[in-house]
RNA sequence: UUGGAAGGGCGGAGAAUCGCUCCCGGCGCAAGCGGGGGGAGGAAAGUCCGAACACCGCAGGGCGUGAUGCCGCGUAACUCCGGUUCGGCCGGAGAUACACGCGGGAGGAAAGUUGAAAGACGUUCCGACGGAAAGUGCCACAGAAAAUAAGACCGCCGCCGUCUGUUUGAGGCGGUAAGGGUGAAAAGGUGGUGUAAGAGACCACCGCGCGAAGCGCAAGCAACGCGGCACGGAAAACCCCAUCGGGUGCAAGGCCAAAUAGGAAACCGAGGAGUUGUCCGCUCCGGGUUUCGUGAAAGCGAAACAGGUUUCGGGUAUCGGUCGCUCAGACAAAUGAUUCUCUCCGUUCGCAAGAACGCAGACAGAAUUCGGCUUACAGCCCUUCCAAAACC
RNA sequence: UGUCCGAUGGUGUAAUGGUAACACAGAGCCCUUUGAAGGCUUUAUUCAUGGUUCGAAUCCAUGUCGGACAA
């Protein structure tokens, strides 16, 4: 498998499961406008994240913009599930639980799983959100 | 076999790991955990039509406005009835299509055949197709004239009459729509008789109009008879006639258990509000002040006469019967990611077997439901027809 | 998801069914010592395809693209 396991190399004493459930999306208007607003921000490759970070032990939470500028359904539905799974696979490497908005820019349109996950990592490694390895 | 046209169909399969969403059991105070089952399309799209369904203090009338307009047949969700093993089950019936599909008939176009021509005939394609003898308006430019059977520019003909040797010619008065020219269109066509020249003035054929035996369920076709010809085009101009339509669309002037509450009381006051183009009519009781009180989310609407599947039968194929199964459903919105195997297709290499490469590679993602139309689409399959080549 | 609008040169707008007009911009030429201003010329398959009509930017149908509103 060519996408490292966030449990390979790291031994954890608990076996985390890597679900996303829907506790973990953020579904508030209000929540997207404050993070929009407030939050931080960094734009590479086919994304923009904006985050907030939260305290200790809190459940880290996502949530992803389409916009139409981006395709159709097919494509903005394909964006959106790619970058849920970027964020499934990785909701353990955080170094501290954020609020996170994931924004999918044109050229994500075409693009494998492999290149989106390596421009996540890429944005969480420059904004120190990442564990050290 | 290859190519083309028309019509119809399909739109990879299997598996592993990690996930998402819905339903049903189990455990748990709960968060949740674990088990079983389901989970995108032929167009889910565009929103171009129609319908269901729901609501709007009722839908009734007038005016306005919109849609539709040849004939026949067929068809959905839906509604109703009966039975019931109560299962969203079985059987039957009805309706709407001025959505649409199929077939036919007027009409039009193209090339062809025939004919001296007008026209006729069959083939192919199109075919939004009531009324232009109810009314109003329009038909640019060109042309003499563009719609009261009008119109005399060039012509043709007759008469008068001037000049002159005579005719021609100039001029005047009349007749004439055969010819020229303009135009999309010039007021029946061709041929003849006739005439000063002409003219349906008359005749033959054709066309046209009216009637009509007969044929056809019907639209309609039409032998035959009558009429000398009347009715230019356009209603996808206004309009007239007939039929239909109340409005709003699940993001609804929709519903919503329990708790809270939607409200209750008093006074003032004589009209107010609604009916979503407008008026009448109709319906409701409202409005202001004071006092107590006066949140939002979630949920329902909303998932099944469909569909897929096992097996049987015939068929080239689409298909038909039968058995058992219940089978997408959210609301910042599930149906995904990675990997392996097989198969289809394409390219390259190879005599071939086969190998390598190409991300199973096109268009595309359900949002109340149903039927239709239109648009997009890699590749493949089936049927029919046409053309070419080879073989018998 | 539903409802509703619009499309004319590069841009902004006009146009009874009858030669697509105007302004700005662009290019070229004239004028001028040069430039500005001015003058002349040029720049359009009226979103596409069909249909009605003698004739379509206009009327009708379908599609394409763009936009607005409703939580």
């Amino acid at each position: 498998m060519p996408a490292p396991t966030p449990d390979a190399g790291s031994p954890t004493p608990a076996r985390r499961t890597l679900r996303l459930g829907r506790s973990v999306r953020i579904e508030r208007s209000g929540d997207f406008a404050r993070l929009r607003q407030q939050g931080q921000r960094m734009a590479l490759g086919c994304l923009i994240a904006n985050w907030q970070r939260l305290p200790d032990g809190a459940q880290p939470r996502l949530g992803v913009v389409t916009s139409k500028k981006i395709g159709g359904a097919v494509q903005r539905n394909r964006a959106r599930r790619l970058l849920r799974e970027t964020f499934r696979r990785h909701q353990y490497d955080l170094a501290q639980p954020v609020d996170i908005i994931l924004v999918a820019r044109n050229s994500i349109a075409g693009r494998t799983y492999a290149e989106v996950e390596k421009d996540y990592l890429t944005t969480l490694r420059r904004a120190g959100l990442l564990k050290p390895t």
